[in-house]
This record gives C-alpha cells, structure tokens and sequence, in this order.
DNA sequence: TTGAATGCAAAGCTTTTGCAATTCA
DNA sequence: TGAATTGCAAAAGCTTTGCATTCAA
C-alpha cells in the first residue's frame, strides 16, 4: 500500500511536509539534515523538528525503517514490501548501496538454533571500498 | 599482549584511570556512563571526559572495540585476540550476549564477489529474546 | 470550525574541546 | 622536573519537548 493512502487510512492528515519528506526518501537512506537540506533545495522549507516528528510516525507505521551506521546520525530510508536487505558505505565516497543475502536466513536460524534466543530483528551493515573507488 | 604492557610499550603512561577502565569492560559492553558508574561503585572518580579520552586511545591502540547498538549511545569492548564476534541483545532484559557464527565469512565472501566491492569491515547486530526471558 | 500538525525556542543527552592543575616516569 | 594526563567548564551536535500558531478535513 503506498505511503500516502496508507497515512489516510489511518486518519493522520496529508500534509505537505509529509508528502515531500516521503519523496525525499525514494532513493536512499537519508539523514535527518540530509533531508531538511533536500527540501530546501527545491524551495520547501521544512523544520528539522517536523521532519522528525514525520519520521517517527513513519517508522510506527512501519512506512519506513531507521538504520544506524555508527556515525551518530540515524538514517532513514522506505520500507519496500518484504525486501529485507542490508546495507554497504563505502569508506571513500560515502555511498550507500543495498545488499541482500540468501545466505543470511540460515545463518539466522543456526544462531537461534545453537544458542536458544529467539532473534526478532538484525541489523548488518558492511564497510568498505565500493566498485569505483576500489 | 596484555593492554596494560602494550600501553606501556607504546611510551603512555599506566595511570589509575586507564587501568580500572580496563577492568570494567573485563565481562562485556559499556557504555561510557556504566563505565563511570562502576568505577564510582568502587569509590573511584573518574571524570567522564577521562574516560571518553581513553576510550579513544585504546580504540586507536586495537585494545578496545566501539559497537553501536543504536540507542544513542556507543559501547565499549576489549578486543579479545582474533575473536570476531557480534552481539545479541535481548529486547525485555537489556542483555547482552557474544554471537559467532561460522557461516558468516562465507556470507562475506558471496556478497563481495557478488557485489565487486571490497568489504573490510562488518556489524552484525541481532536483537530479540534471550532463553530466560523468552 | 477544530483538532491535528507545524514552527520556533529551549532543553536534554551524548560527546568534544580548551585550559589550568595534577601526576606519572 | 616536565611533559603527559586529568578534571572542570563550556561548547558542539543530534534529538526531544512545550507551546502558540497554522492548516487540513
């Protein structure tokens, strides 16, 4: 179900904010300020404080995920329908490029297995030199 | 090499401060407020700024290890030798337990030949219940 | 019209920086 | 002794909160 109809259905309001804070977020993962400057740059100015409060209710409607790569900003990028992925910086230009692995599922369930925790959630980030820059 | 030795080595000096900071991180992760507050169990004072100031020299040193659990605060452990290992933090006690997985290099390896980046680093973070809380 | 959402200012946290006082070697 | 280390105060950076104003429905 796309975002917007998804926040009507809900009964929360279709605001301008909202709208360009989701656009923003098609490509991917953003920070906080990455998107605050992204709006600015087509003219929306947008108060860091909304774009926050915006983010915490997408991520309560599970619209969208926040990821954390350990640089003190948290990320915030669009759930696509049960696409589990991870993510890879590179370590010289700062992309960021989704990953998926099969493999990853079986290593879950070996975890669980060998060490009797029940695993509701992971986070896998990697780092290193991306294509171009290696 | 013990740390306090490689400290030494390395012409830094062994102060009270860098010895009982590495004492509390002997069992797992801490952030640099739980550091403080264990030491200031033991009735010893240590000001947080000292303890953020040899975090940082240890990190430098490979002696300690940051991980990021995403809560805003950054955790600190003692790199045991070549003993790659990730975390497993239990949602409802706030434990945290070691996790190493064999399958985990070969996942490595598939997404880097896969990916044609050149990966030197990973996390690996898994939250979730623990057995006593499960 | 009216409650929801936003903007602005201020505060809350973690982490960093500057500098004088202290301390290890 | 003297440079390295610490403590204290202040600042910096991200995020949250309070409240009056604005706006979607």
């Amino acid at each position: 179900m796309k975002a917007i109809t998804q926040l009507k259905n809900q009964g929360f309001r279709i605001t301008l904010p909202r709208q360009e804070i989701l656009n923003t977020l098609e490509n991917y993962p953003l920070t906080v300020r990455e998107i605050s400057h992204t709006l600015k740059t087509k003219n929306i100015l947008v108060d860091l404080t909304s774009v926050y409060r915006s983010l915490e209710l997408f991520k309560q409607m599970g619209i969208v995920q926040e990821i954390d790569l350990g640089d003190g900003m948290k990320r915030y990028e669009l759930i696509r329908q049960d696409k589990h992925h991870h993510h890879f910086v590179c370590n010289n230009c700062g992309t960021i490029k989704d990953i998926s692995s099969k493999i990853e599922k079986k290593m879950m369930k070996d975890i669980q297995s060998k060490t009797k925790f029940l695993i509701q959630d992971h986070s896998l980030e990697m780092f290193g030199l991306c294509q171009k820059c290696n």
